[in-house]
Order: C-alpha cells, then sequence, then structure tokens
DNA sequence: CGGCTCGAGATTGAATACAACGCAAGGTGC
DNA sequence: GCACCTTGCGTTGTATTCAATCTCGAGCCG
C-alpha cells in the first residue's frame, strides 16, 4: 500500500498523508497507543518533516492522534468514557441528518444508498475491515446528502472517532443486523417519517453501542506503569484491594508496539 | 467547576495565539474577510511566522478561519446556509448535553449556574460584546458541566462558530429575553424534566438564530497590528508590552507592517 | 484609448538547521 | 551494592532560508 508518488494528489500532500493516516488508524493496521515519529511518516511519505508535523497536528485536531509536549504524537487511546459520549454526540449529530433527510431525498439518491446496502450485504461474509467500512460509509453517505458541508464535517469526524473506539472495545463482528437496520432507516426516510426514523437511528446506533461498549473491555495501556501502579501499591504491602492477588502477566512487552523504523523509500 | 482558563504559561504559545485571535474573532475586532497574513501575526505576537502559521492551521481546523492556497488566510465569513447548519447542529449537542444535566446537577453547579446569569443580568446594560460573551459562556459551561471533554469541546467549537455567524447575519441586541431562556432552562434541569429542558432550549436556539437576517455587512479594516493589542498583550503574558518582542537573536529588519502599510483589499 | 504582457515586490509553501527536551544507560561517590 | 548524577542519543520545537506563486502596476502594442 505504498501511497508514494501518487499523481492524484499533487497539491494538498498534507490532506493526503492525513486521510492515509485516517485509512490505516481505523483500519487497525495502526493501533492505539502506537507511536508517530514524524520524521519516519515523512521519510514514508516522502516528505519532510514539517508536512508530517502538519499532518499530524491536524489528525490531533480529529482527535485520532494524540500529542504531548516534546514526546510526540501516537494514535489516540480513546478511554471507555469517552467513546460513550462519541456514540452520544453521533447520536445527536445524525438525529440531524435524519430529520433534514426525512421526506427529501430524491429517487437516485434513494437508489444509491439501496445500492450501497447491497454492498454491504455482498460484503458481510468477507473480510471485515470491509464491512466495517461500508457500515460506516452508510453514514456518512447520509450526511452528505444533506448536503451541507459543514454537517458532514461533523458527522464523518465523529464517525471516525467512533470507529476508532470500536476498534478498541468492541468484540468481533457484530454489524450483522445491522444492515437490516440501514434498510429500515431508509425506508422511513423515504415514507418521509421523520420520527420513526429518528426513533430507527437512535436504536440502531444504540444497539452498535452497546454491542460494543455494554463492558469496559481492558486493553493493554500504552503506559504499563500506569495499569501497574494498583499492583505495585499492593505488593507494597496493602492488600485491601481484591484484585490484589491478580498474578501479573509477565507481559515482557515492556517496549510498546512501534511503529518502528520504516525506511522505506 | 468553573471554566478553567489555565494559565497556558510560557509554553504552547500557538494555543496562546489560538485563543487571542478567537477571541478577537468573536468580538469582532477582527471581521470576516479579514486577511490574517502570517508574518504580521508573528511580528505581533513575537513569534516566527512558523507558529503563527500553525495557530492559523488550528483555527483553520475549527472553522474560524478560511485558507486558500498560496493566498493566505481570512477570517471566516460563513454562508447563510451554514449559519442555519451550524444551528441545527448546536441544537443536536445541546440537546445532548441537556439530556445528561437534566437531573444530575450537583447544588453547587445550580449555584453556579445561577450565578453566571446574574452576571448576566449585570452586563445586559453595558457594552454589548460583553453580554454576548457572557449569553455564549452559559451554554459551554453547561457543556463543560457534563464532564466529558469531547462534548465539551465540540460544543465550544460549535458556540463559537455560530457566534461568528451572528457577527454577520444579527442584528444588534435583542438578547434580553435569552437572560430569562436561560433561567427557565436551568429550572427545569433542576427538576430532572428532560423533555421541558429539550424543549426549552430548542425554543431558545431556534429564537436566537430566528434574529438572523439578511442584512449587508461591508468588511473593511485599517490595521490589524493595532487592532490586536488587547489581545496579543493577554496572550503573551509578561513580555511584549506595547509591541512583540522579539525573540532572543535580534533580528533587526522589523518591517513597519502596521503604519500605513495595510491596505483593506 | 483600452487591453495585454511582463516584472518587481510581497506573501506563502516547504525544507533545512539548530536548540531544547526527554529518556536511558553508564559512571561515580558513598 | 545502591542511589544519584552525568552524558549521549534520539526526537521534538522553533527559526531561518530558499523556492514558488500571487498581486498589481507600468509599459507596450493593437
Amino acid at each position: 500500500m505504498a501511497a508514494q508518488f501518487s499523481k492524484v494528489s499533487e497539491t494538498d500532500r498534507i490532506g493526503a498523508i492525513c486521510e492515509a493516516l485516517r485509512q490505516a488508524i481505523i483500519e487497525q493496521a495502526l493501533k492505539p497507543g502506537m507511536k508517530l515519529p514524524e520524521d519516519t511518516l515523512g521519510e514514508r511519505f516522502g516528505v519532510s518533516r514539517t508536512i508530517a508535523r502538519q499532518a499530524l497536528a491536524q489528525l490531533v485536531a480529529e482527535g485520532l492522534v494524540e500529542h504531548k509536549r516534546n514526546r510526540g504524537a501516537e494514535v489516540a487511546t480513546p478511554s471507555w468514557e469517552e467513546a460513550r459520549d462519541l456514540f452520544d454526540l453521533r447520536l445527536g449529530l445524525e438525529r440531524v441528518v435524519v430529520r433534514r433527510l426525512a421526506g427529501n431525498l430524491k429517487p437516485e439518491q434513494v437508489k444509491f444508498l439501496k445500492r450501497h446496502v447491497a454492498k454491504e450485504q455482498a460484503a458481510s461474509n468477507t473480510r471485515e475491515v470491509i464491512s466495517v467500512r461500508l457500515a460506516t460509509e452508510f453514514h456518512t453517505i447520509l450526511a452528505e446528502m444533506t448536503g451541507s458541508p459543514v454537517i458532514s464535517r461533523y458527522v464523518q469526524e465523529i464517525c471516525r472517532r467512533c470507529g476508532l473506539t470500536l476498534t478498541l472495545y468492541a468484540r468481533p463482528h457484530s454489524s450483522d443486523c445491522a444492515i437490516n437496520e440501514h434498510i429500515s432507516i431508509i425506508d422511513a426516510l423515504v415514507k418521509g417519517d421523520a420520527d420513526t426514523a429518528i426513533q430507527l437511528m437512535e436504536h440502531h446506533l444504540e444497539s452498535v453501542a452497546n454491542r460494543a461498549l455494554i463492558s469496559p473491555v481492558e486493553v493493554q495501556s500504552p503506559n504499563l506503569m500506569d495499569m501497574l501502579s494498583p499492583y505495585a501499591d499492593a505488593a507494597n504491602g496493602n492488600h485491601a484491594n481484591g484484585h490484589a492477588a491478580l498474578p501479573r502477566k509477565a507481559n515482557g512487552k515492556a517496549k510498546r508496539a512501534g511503529a518502528g523504523k520504516h525506511r522505506a523509500r
């Protein structure tokens, strides 16, 4: 997947790099906590550190990357609470979308949506990455159909952040019924039944979120020390903590999985 | 749980410059369409063009500044449609906020809100800039009270963009009733009546948005350097008393950008 | 007289250079 | 042997430099 010297976007290399990184992040090629050194990125994309830095800044603004001063950037690791907040926000935004679209879809738009859902169905048995991407695209397509760049932008951003949280907290494969829900939403939109469409969207997003977020999954923290601190405290004489006896899984990965040194050219 | 404006110390000058520019924009010291040359900003804030550039990029991401390739940055001029979209989004977001807060406000939070509304009332006869800022702060304070940084961030951003559009399309002063609406919202939140609170918020935002009319705006301005004085001083804290303190290496070039050089397009 | 072309100045785009900071390993004194 | 300091390396933060592009006005030609 070399995004090397594509003539496609000779201008706006920053945007191209952002898009590449976004894709890599939501498809888990870059996992939360992974370091993103500026010069490595610059080298990989054939630009100077300046450009890589600006791309990273953009992704920080979008919430996909976290940045600590003098310590560089890494793929964001949203907390569980943040995940919940993001899905709440998403619902708030998509409600706006649905309300606007109800009864206002043009025939070719309906056709386009149905074709998209068909693609979702076709992909439901293949690689999960594909079906997840298509499922997300359904929502961004809806947002774009409002014709509002602003709405579209925010919905996209939140959807991507939700996608990132799902990579952290969702258990594999639970998007089967989602496709039917997409169909129901289209139907309600065509009928112009805004309230029903909103309710369906509400139910849809809640079920997506609940399948994923029902229980905080333990995620391997990029910061081993923080993770171990309760156990360390207990080991130091205070064993009031019930989990104190939990055996440390000597996960000898003291070194966090890093982006390594890509020497690409 | 106040809006804790951290005195962003000497580090993070970018953030400080962003904040200064944000304030200047929503208070109309910088009007839509006004050019924001990088070196002028850098000179004014005592940093190099690099930093000014990054601050501008941040504001572009927030929608307060528009950037055209090779033609520089200027204060955004949102279209009327965009204004409508922004208020729709804002309603969607604030609905989330209100739903979360209904019945969950702690006594000291209620007290804080009431004290804020009192400030609004006290300021309603003074300079309009002040009362507009306080009215906006009411909403951002509510968002912060959700305890969610994500929600707070998006609400803030959208509120600021709405403030910018009001700058363009709202006619002066009719925010008297808004204060009473704020009080009603607090009451509903305290009672835990989420639906009523949402309806009140809906009505409130709609009435704010409806004050928007098509009124021609002429956008011109004489001197960026002088205009930024109060904001720059606030951002720079100690240095830059009257004029920018140049970085250590005294580069003697110091072009007089302010004197007579700024034509207003 | 008007439109067109070209050039100087100004401004942005991007890369490089250098300073500052953090982390980690190794050395030193007790 | 242990704690603390020092030093070296890698990475980031910021300034500066050079190239590319735009603006706008003067001069030229039809």
